[in-house]
DNA sequence: ACACTATTTATAAAGATTACTATGTAAGAA
DNA sequence: TTCTTACATAGTAATCTTTATAAATAGTGT
């Protein structure tokens, strides 16, 4: 546990945001001046790899990595990215005949919703 | 309509694979030798645009493309990558119950299964 | 034939992530 | 303490996917 890895799980928890690597990077710029963007991958990868964080991947856009709480499904503004938590009882029924129908051995499922915050919905309507 | 540009379709039309653009590339440089990567990339945006083919992004891979027929979800292969079509009820309650808790106006959602294809897994279970 | 528009090709560029190498650093054994 | 081993980091190059750009091409209508 090197500082450069505490500081980068600290971030994860304290922060309720849902950072990329680069994210991260510049938020410890100050801390660390010569941190490398290789370290943060690195250790992003070693905490998903022991099941610590979980990374999710929109289109083109880099990943962001969630620190893993409690169970919860997450909403993605289209308009400027954002993303937020919300909670719903788990689909496992999806997952069970997921398996009947094809076969597969399911391991896991990946949920979000997509639409527009509450800020992007104010400002499009502003601009009539 | 140009000859790539039906080409194109007609791949992802017969094909019930889900190809990333590279695949379509390859797949057509026989007919088209000196076809650009960059066209496969404009006709598949073109078809996205008008809605006839879906985009679908998986980790650090490179995306795929299915052409849409009727409402169904993906179960994906963690082992070789292979995607499934499966089907089931498509979950509006779970975009209602988002935008009620967040405050998002809710456009669709995303919903991926995960696990082992049954081929890999009895490649898995001959490896003891 | 001419102008106009959209498409393709070819290539450069961007952006995210990984690979690689050398350096550093901490822990354990002799 | 000193040597050794293992691993983490920094720095940078390389890879891969996708987009941007500019020039060439082809089609359509006048």
């Amino acid at each position: 546990m090197t500082p450069q890895r505490q500081a980068i799980l600290e971030y994860l928890v304290t922060e309720h945001s849902h950072p990329t690597a680069d994210d991260i990077y510049k938020a410890l710029s100050d801390r660390f001046p010569n941190m490398s963007v290789a370290t943060v991958y690195n250790n992003l990868r070693v905490f998903k790899d022991i099941g610590l964080v979980q990374e999710m991947n929109y289109g083109d856009a880099s990943s962001r990595f969630d620190f893993v709480t409690s169970r919860h499904y997450h909403i993605i503004c289209d308009a400027c990215g954002k993303v937020v938590d919300f909670n719903y009882p788990v689909l496992d029924e999806i997952e069970a005949v997921a398996s009947q129908l094809t076969g597969f051995k399911v391991d896991r499922h990946r949920l979000e919703v997509y639409g527009t915050c509450p800020a992007c919905q104010t400002e499009q309507a502003h601009k009539h």
